[in-house]
This record gives C-alpha cells, sequence and structure tokens, in this order.
DNA sequence: AGCGGAGTTGCCCATTGCGCAACACTAAGC
DNA sequence: GCTTAGTGTTGCGCAATGGGCAACTCCGCT
C-alpha cells in the first residue's frame, strides 16, 4: 500500500520512496512528515531524512522551519536544462522565430503526456527577447489543437487511450464525444494539420502540425495561437500553410 | 573526490548519489553510465541502478537503447508543480495580466538565484491563453532590470556576490563595472524601479519594480518587456508608475 | 572474426538505511 | 501559565538493502 508500480521493480528502494515523495508533494502541494511517512508507509524519521536530502539539493522546501514541505526552485532549475537540451541544433530558433513574426502571433511546442498536451518551448509574438521559454503546463488533448496534431496519426488504441476521461463542456464549441473527434481527427490527417477555434477557452484560436522524427513518427507539434478577433477564418488556410512548412523544416531538427 | 557538499553532510546516501546525477546531466547535457560512474567515484553497476531508478520515474531518459542518459521530461512536469504552487492567491494573476494589457508588452515574475535572475511566471503581451508558464531559464542580474531590482536592495556583501565574475560586454550599454553598477543600483532605490535600455540584447527594453514580502524584503520581481520601438522614453514613467503600483498590490499576495 | 568497451544483471557480503525511542518544539485547551 | 497532544528531529543498533564483483550481452571498430 502506498508504493508504485515502480517499487515493484526498483532496485534502490531509498532512491524510489525519495521520487515517490516528490511526487506526493506535486499532487498535494504541501505536506508533513507524518503525512509523507503515513502516505508511503514508512517511519517518520525515514521520511524526514528523505525529506532533508532533497531540502539539501532544493528539490523541495520548507514553508516553515520545522514546518510543511512542498516542491521547491531546484526543481525549476533542473528542468531549465531539460528545454535547454530541446532546444533545436543551431538556426533552428530562427524557424520558429521567423513564423511567430510573419503570423504576428505565439508560436509553440508540444509533445504529448498521457491524453494531455505539455507544453516544451514558446516564442511570443513580434519580440526580440532571447529568453528560452517553457510551460511545464498541460491542457486537455481533444480540444486543442496541438493536441489534435499529436493524436491524429496514433494508431486506435492509442488515440483511445489520449481521450479524456470524463468530456468537459469548456465552451459551446468543446467536443463532447467519440465519434466527433474521431471526425475531427479525420481532417486532420487529410489536411495535414490541426484547428481549435474556442473549444478550450473564449476568443482562443489555434493552428497546430505534427514535427516527426526521422522515421516519420509524430513527436512533437508546431503551433500558433492568438485571439479569434486576429486570426479570423479568412487567415486560416495561409497560416495553416506557414505552419505546415515551418514543421517541415523543423521536423529534420528537432529530437526527443 | 566527486562527492558534493552536501554528500558530507547526507544522511541518505544513495539519494544523494541520485541526486548528484542529476546535477551532472545538467552541466553536462548528456553522459554515458561509465562516466558518471567516473565522476562519482562509484562502481558503473551502482550508476546504472540509480540511473534505472530515475529512469522509472522519467526525471532522466537514455538517448538509445542502451545508451546515454539524460535529463527528461519528467522534471519539467514536476516544476509545473511549483509554477503552479508559486501562482498567487485567487484573483492576483488579474493584476499580471491587466497589467500586460494595460501596457500591451509581456509582463513576467523573477527571483534571484545567485547571481542570476530566475523567471519563475510571464504574462505575454495581450493574450487570452490562459497558458501558465514559467521560465526554468536564467540571465545575469547585473544587465537586466529584474536583476538591478531583486539586488538594489541587498546589503552591501550580498550586493557584491550577486556581481558578475566577469563581465561580459553584450551590448554597447551593459555596466562593466562595479562603481557604475553600485551607482545605478542608487539610482533604482532612489526611484523605486530599474530599467534595462538594450544592456543585454539589441533593442530590449525592461522596466522592473521589486515584490516584497511582509517583512519588507525583496523576494523577487515584477517587470515589463519590450522592444525599444515601442517602449519609448517618453513611455518610461508611465510604464514604471504601473509596473510600481502592480507591484504594490502584489507584494502582499506572493509569498516564496 | 576478434577485440575492446559500454551497459546490464545475478549474487553475496558489508555497509548503510531504517525503525525505535527519546527529545525539542509548538499549538491548543483549560 | 500549565498541561497535553502532536509534529519534526536525531542518536543508536540491527537487519535489510545497496553496491562491488564477475560475468554476461551488445555494439562499433579493425
Amino acid at each position: 500500500m502506498g508504493n508504485s508500480a515502480a517499487a515493484e521493480t526498483s532496485s534502490v528502494q531509498s532512491v524510489d520512496r525519495a521520487l515517490q515523495i516528490l511526487n506526493i508533494l506535486a499532487d498535494k502541494g504541501e505536506c508533513g512528515v507524518t503525512e509523507i511517512a503515513l502516505a508511503l508507509g514508512i517511519h517518520k524519521s525515514t521520511a524526514s531524512r528523505l525529506l532533508s536530502e532533497l531540502l539539501s539539493y532544493e528539490l523541495v522546501e520548507q514553508v516553515a522551519e520545522r514546518g510543511r514541505y512542498r516542491l521547491g526552485l531546484g526543481l525549476v532549475r533542473l528542468a531549465g536544462h531539460v528545454t535547454a537540451s530541446l532546444e533545436p541544433v543551431s538556426g533552428s530558433r530562427t524557424i520558429t522565430r521567423a513564423l511567430a513574426a510573419a503570423v504576428g502571433e505565439t508560436v509553440n511546442i508540444s509533445v504529448l503526456d498521457g491524453n494531455q498536451v505539455l507544453y516544451v518551448d514558446q516564442v511570443t509574438g513580434p519580440t526580440i527577447v532571447a529568453m528560452r521559454s517553457w510551460i511545464g503546463n498541460r491542457v486537455e488533448a481533444h480540444c486543442t489543437s496541438t493536441g489534435k496534431a499529436l493524436t491524429a496519426w496514433l494508431d486506435e488504441p492509442a488515440r483511445i487511450a489520449a481521450r479524456p476521461k470524463r468530456w468537459i463542456q469548456y465552451m459551446p464549441n468543446t467536443i463532447m464525444n467519440a465519434a466527433d473527434l474521431e471526425s475531427e481527427l479525420a481532417q486532420v490527417r487529410e489536411r495535414g494539420w490541426a484547428l481549435a477555434v474556442e473549444e478550450m477557452e473564449p476568443g482562443l484560436v489555434a493552428i497546430a502540425a505534427p514535427l516527426r522524427d526521422p522515421y516519420g513518427e509524430v513527436v512533437a507539434t508546431l503551433a500558433v495561437s492568438g485571439p479569434a478577433y486576429r486570426i479570423t477564418p479568412d487567415r486560416y488556410e495561409d497560416i495553416a500553410n506557414q505552419v505546415v512548412e515551418a514543421a517541415r523544416k523543423l521536423s529534420g531538427k528537432v529530437e526527443f
């Protein structure tokens, strides 16, 4: 009880426990030592020592002296290295910047994480700021253009696994059943790009194209997003063509 | 040799080693098992088992089967929870969004990390996208408005520690010595806000104000950034006033 | 085909992680 | 102000686990 499936195959129990603590804190936000000990089925002195180790690397932090724990900024620093390593080879960032400049909207790159979209890179609208950004947050795959582009080319079992557990009506336009979603994904495959118009949030329009590895597998997506009053229907085709072209250029450069 | 200072006070050696592996991968990008074992002074079978554990939680990933390792997307997911927990209390995000809408430029929140600025939150220009973003990347503190706002109110030893190890001339406007930096920080304290005009990157202008905890300590900054052709000198005062006002509102809400 | 090196895994032993007990600290109730 | 209950921390000793060794598989190079 309280042990993950990973624990069943664990070869280093104490490391496994420490990493489970990180997941518990991710789920609950903040936790006390005793609470974590109970969740893991270990003694509170054990939990305290594991937390102390994580604390020394700043993967967790204490809300107050001798108080509850939460995830720490050390994770943000490490994650920054992940996004740095995701950056395509020299010159590729110019493709996403050029696209952002040409279209005048935000451009991002995402990967599929279970049944959700995980944002891993972003270039804001016409901007000169060279700061790399990436987004740890994620949204449901079925009601975003990136999610549709990520799942459209999966085989059927994988597409079914990527469907939401519950169909929530975020917006009047939100897709609410499997048949409509499959129909939508068929259109994505036919066109080569995905569209989402006010399905997740009022006024938000996004157009996405797949990024493929050398084997042709879809490993990420490239997307443009902006407000509906700027990305009007008459611009969809043109923006889509630009996204698809940029995605084609990037597909030979990005590896995940 | 190969052991961190933390290892000297470590109470869980194997967890300590696993976390050192993460730092090694952050530094080197990619590593083999044998390389990591040598760096840590442990047997390669030990390194392999520790990596296997990190792999099962996706904190690392293998570039190829039986190949080299690098940091994994599991870190991005965990870090996303950190930024979620950094989000100010209900309603506060409206302050940064309102500021972004009013000024028409990108707004971000940063903290000081050694002698660099670590970006922890960002709202892009007038946008409807509700996705939270944060930036694991960091830049030198002395040549950004956020860095100046973060360090201006430190005591002298801390300000000296926050100076760059080497004064690199990124731009003609870049501050290149301690005296000029101290003078600039004195102005920041006097005005209550910091300015950086093309010091880090061509065309980039940023204005930042400190975010204080209930004890008045500067714990983060709020900044607006954009291109020089839009953020012209005649707009500095007005933007600064809006940033200071938004920072004042946020200071009672943000805790780190 | 042979060699060298990297990564993996079974096994056994010594070291380390862990539970126990005791302590320090804090908040709540009277 | 005192008492009680609960939380988090730490010294200690023991047994369970982590880790080194050896052997294996796999792959690239000659």
